[in-house]
DNA sequence: TGACATAACATGTTATAACATGTACTGTTC
DNA sequence: GAACAGTACATGTTATAACATGTTATGTCA
């Protein structure tokens, strides 16, 4: 018997363990859904971590975070906050400026522009989970998302 | 009620579709087993990506895979398959050699020297699966298998 | 208060990913 | 069999990731 990742990756042999099939289900599941999301951003001219640095400072308001803060909130853990809040103050998307009560700090703020942009792209995002995801069984989701946090909390 | 995964982001506001924390909970616990991997993987000197590359061509075996064929055995398509493979030839874990009968064809080959890190370098994962995910329910992780199965279905 | 540890960010460097384009080769069609 | 399309790979370039290290600011404690 051969399971459906096993096709897609031709691999001949059966997986060793049911946790390594799991774990490279999940590596699979996710390479793919980023690709997805990285396209479906690409028109508007940033890429998903861009897009989740922006619902992250648009989640914290006019108050603004700091970018350990920012980086600590990430889906996916970047070294170099710095200079990915360089690029989005390039393309005018943030602005960040230095505390002043804690002159280490440096807030970075979601500008207008930076809001404008993520309503734009948001119709896009729900479209692509409506027409691919939304199709799916609930409870099967729910499923999934309580596996996933279990594994993490194996980590 | 807030979920594990809101937490773990520190959102506020909870997720506005199953799909979109599903989807989220994903790409986080993919990001946080790829971390782990390469961690485990980095005093051998290669990445999860090279790792999976000598995989493909140990199941290969003496005959190889021309690069495409490499490429699409990949778990994470990468583009840019031939420069992935000079990285590994000249760390001397692969050969190429250029196909007689088609001369478009380069095909690649595990090394002895490849074959032997394979070697040393399954135990260390094996030992971290064992600690961390072998302790995990086997429905659940098949649950987990087929639940993702059905989410690359869809896409 | 001055030395010290720590925190937050900045900067320099290297390696790799990502993208676009170019080249050699093969099979096909007229 | 010459032009053509398609395949597989190579190469050049740019951007970003990853890593190590440096700098400035804050809090702590002798």
């Amino acid at each position: 018997m051969t399971s459906r990742l096993q096709d897609e990756i031709k691999q001949g042999k059966p997986f060793s363990s049911r946790a390594t099939e799991a774990m490279l289900s999940i590596l699979r599941t996710a390479a793919m859904l980023e690709h997805a999301t990285a396209e479906t951003l690409r028109p508007f001219g940033i890429t998903p971590t861009q897009h989740n640095v922006l619902r992250i400072l648009r989640g914290a308001g006019p108050s603004g975070l700091c970018g350990r803060e920012v980086g600590e909130r990430l889906v996916a853990r970047v070294p170099d906050v710095p200079r990915l809040l360089d690029r989005m103050e390039a393309m005018h998307l943030v602005t960040r400026e230095r505390d002043a009560a804690d002159r280490r700090h440096v807030t970075a703020r979601i500008t207008p522009k930076g809001l404008q942009l993520l309503d734009q792209v948001t119709p896009a995002l729900e479209r692509f989970e409506r027409s691919h995801l939304a199709q799916l069984d609930d409870r099967m989701l729910q499923d999934l998302v309580d596996g996933l946090a279990a594994i993490r909390e194996a980590l």
